[in-house]
DNA sequence: CGACAACACCTAGAAGTTAGAGGCATGTCA
DNA sequence: TGACATGCCTCTAACTTCTAGGTGTTGTCG
């Protein structure tokens, strides 16, 4: 089966919103987002941990361990580099998204 | 220096829009997308040559060869298939876009 | 004539991202 | 005890776009 389309940067993108008004650990994230998107995202945990790594190596985000009842967990959190990273995701899901809509209505309204 | 985000899945959509309502060339497509975009979207044709053949060999382009004032251009057309392509392409980014909205609204991220 | 930009096509490979499957370990509850 | 949900992680595959090149033709300008 194909990967959806679109779906490129989407996951980074909805988990630093999440990340940017609290922190939360990986498993959180991924429950979150489906919750939160009623389904209509359902990224796996090999979706997020990945992603959450490669943000921590960038030092976009930080990393706090924790154990709660027993279960050690990571918590995430996001850095002045992750807002800044945030502000350009927002930026550049804007740019596309408007110049999706934009070039369909261009279209739409020819004649 | 890393790839454009949100751009996956962009190109083919744009094409196939400009592509059902006539048939254009190659050279043509990526002129006129820059145009249309008003260079949001500067795809080069590096990127769409090799969309295109992806598309004939799925038998959602037709391709019809000619010649105009001494150069030989090979037109692409939507096949039926290409046309329920289209849809079910729009109806992805409908929902990609929507759902990324959405989120974005509930977080309280509105622009 | 010779050089050069513009036109028009094409390929190969790299880069980067998500998806799937699976492996561990802990605590709870019947 | 066994079953199950929680919570973390890795590895590999698959997919798409992008860069950087290559080929050949036409028209133009000095």
């Amino acid at each position: 089966m194909p990967r959806d389309l679109f779906i490129d940067g989407v996951p980074e993108l909805l988990m630093l919103r999440l990340l940017a008004r609290k922190e939360m650990y990986g498993y959180e994230l991924v429950s979150e987002i489906s919750k939160r998107s009623n389904n209509v995202f359902t990224f796996g945990e090999g979706c997020i941990y990945p992603i959450l790594h490669r943000l921590v190596r960038q030092k976009e985000l930080s990393v706090r361990k924790d154990t709660v009842s027993g279960r050690s967990r990571r918590y995430y959190k996001l850095t002045k580099l992750g807002t800044k990273r945030l502000t350009t995701l927002e930026t550049s899901w804007s740019n596309v998204s408007r110049g999706v809509e934009s070039f369909g209505k261009e279209l739409g309204h020819a004649t």
